[in-house]
DNA sequence: CTGAAAGCGCTAACAG
DNA sequence: CTGTTAGCGCTTTCAG
């Protein structure tokens, strides 16, 4: 490492060819004796050549397109953080000469997908960045793509029968367990309730769904006694909300654990505060501006939280170097990490999230 | 951002002068007139340009030193993560044309600390990033650092007196909070355990000290009644250890909550196992491939663990950028995140931190 | 105090 | 199929 960099210039020397070959050779531009390949091939292994990545991008005048599909969304709602996130992860691949234009659809609603579809089809970005909904749609997508040549990377959630470049998310059933876990993990109740968020279009494949089975799982195999109530609760009607829950309680004071595998705890925060409530267990998902200060409070003991940051940096990332290097990611199913908080520990977390 | 870069070249002839002048007030190299400064940072004002950075570390042929100084190790101890975090933060770090060389010193050894300062101080980096354990030396090596211009970054603990570019490291006094939080705030029992290290040279300036207190606080603040017994292990003495163990438990066979400071949990979580101890609550710190195991057996229950690979990622960052671009870090002391593993989320969590 | 010019290592276009 | 060459945008001499 200590040693001058070995240049092409170097290698091409060892190898008896110009640098224009030795070019050739490592982009696979095709054109080149296979004699000469060899050399090159040869030369690079025994001086053991690394690219300058500078020198590459500097001279690369290629200009990149990224197109980034994904849910629509309002002010504090989850796909906001997956949105700013891109724009953070823009920042990150500047030196490449990559801009990202993203489109939006609104995730219930089978016909905008399609028709983000079709945009992105006929935009033909030199690679994709998709947070699917609709399996087919996805699969066949994906299919197009991959004729085309363009890579594409999923994030938050993947349509495993799809060809794709990568996938950069946290795992959907694990994380159900792991809420079981923290919600029951202590003397457990004899039942619990889950307040889901009512849904007027059913969509086929919710992500949430996987988690929804690990959560019941763990309840399969440690408490199959308990029992659950489902209740349901609208985005944005708060009246109707507390209504619900007002009836909910009412009927079941004794309950005490309450679990919620979307995005919107919030709500449940929001009616806690409201109405005094204490000494209840309620975990929840996602670090929305909300629900940090739920936890704050105290209404959410424990918030499961994937880093969006990350994950979106490191998928444009391996778009990126696929771009401009030709390099596949060492792993294709990358599985981040499941972080945890509580009201001790989020304060630090979520400073760093907002600039990291 | 999609219209054509601004280069030195536009910002020249914008400002009716050369490139080189531009590029002399842009590093604030000095010999440039009054006049000429004002237009150059006119134009780059009015042009909105921004560094080319692959273009500038390409050009610039220096080569940097970074002396990192930290604690010595065996295979498996905490140190040894900070060790290879920056190995990791090195690669990273080839585009800026850095090297990075480690200095190590008993921490137990004030006499160790001074020789590894005097040969850093001999050495003479471009830039230091530093563990510290000993406060004045600390400090007086930040003044001398500080009048040769070399910057320096801390890592883990801060000395809070000296003169540092940033910090970057989980905060102390809180991590102790949030471990009394995680041991005790179910149903908190009357008295618990601290299994503390026997340290043979006393060292005044513990960074588990600051930690230590975070929980004594928790304990004031909410559970004044509690009682706490210390007792003390080796680090390489598995049968002291298990004596002082089986006398503890033998004679307190209530107590079920176990708390140390340092990162040696799998001490205890090795003596758990042998005697099949159960519904015990432990918790720990730092990624530990021994800790790691004990979670994953349920013998810890909870392992707060700092991103270790980030923060030496950003110390790095922060000197390269500081050498090269003469930039400062836009925040100087930086509390990183503190981590909460269980069982059901350690095995995304510990994948991570090896390759990333 | 300022301008001109060489070159960092790589890419891409153009001759052969 | 291969070599040559002109930059990419910036840094750094070296003259003036």
């Amino acid at each position: 490492m200590q040693a001058k960099k070995v240049t092409v210039k170097d290698i091409a020397r060892q190898a008896g060819l110009s640098i224009g070959t030795v070019d050739r050779v490592m982009h696979n531009r095709g054109g080149v004796a296979e004699e000469s390949r060899q050399k090159v091939m040869e030369a690079m292994e025994t001086l053991g050549y690394t690219l300058n990545t500078n020198a590459s991008l500097l001279a690369n005048k290629k200009h990149y397109r990224i197109c980034c599909l994904l849910p629509s969304f309002t002010d504090g709602e989850y796909w906001e953080l997956v949105y700013n996130a891109i724009a953070s992860a823009e920042k990150d691949a500047t030196g490449y000469n990559i801009s990202i234009e993203t489109i939006t659809y609104n995730q219930f609603s089978h016909e905008e997908y399609v028709e983000a579809v079709e945009k992105l089809k006929s935009n033909l970005p030199q690679a994709v960045i998709i947070a699917p909904i609709y399996r087919n749609e996805t699969i066949e997508l994906s299919h197009f793509l991959k004729e085309k040549g363009i890579p594409m990377v999923f994030i938050d959630s993947k349509v495993s029968e799809a060809d794709y470049l990568a996938y950069y998310g946290i795992p959907m059933w694990e994380s159900g367990y792991l809420a079981a876990s923290l919600l029951l993990g202590e003397e457990p109740p004899k039942s619990i309730v889950n307040f889901r968020i009512e849904r007027s279009g059913s969509i086929t494949d919710n992500p949430t769904l996987a988690r929804r089975h690990g959560f019941t799982d763990y309840l399969t195999e440690n408490l199959p006694q308990l029992s659950i109530y489902n209740e349901f609760l609208r985005p944005y009607d708060r009246e109707h909300n507390f209504a619900v829950m007002d009836k909910f309680f009412a009927e079941h004071p004794d309950i005490r654990h309450i679990i919620t595998f979307n995005s919107r705890v919030h709500l449940i925060a929001d009616y806690i505060t409201a109405r005094g409530l204490k000494d209840l267990r309620v975990v929840g998902f996602d670090i929305l501006d909300q629900n940090i200060e739920a936890v704050r409070n105290g209404a959410v003991k424990y918030l499961i939280v994937q880093r969006t940051q990350v994950q979106l940096r490191r998928g444009v990332n391996a778009l990126a170097e696929w771009l401009a290097f030709g390099t596949t990611p060492p792993v294709r199913d990358n599985y981040m990490p499941m972080d945890i908080l509580v009201r001790e520990n989020i304060n630090f977390y979520s400073e760093m999230y907002k600039e990291y």
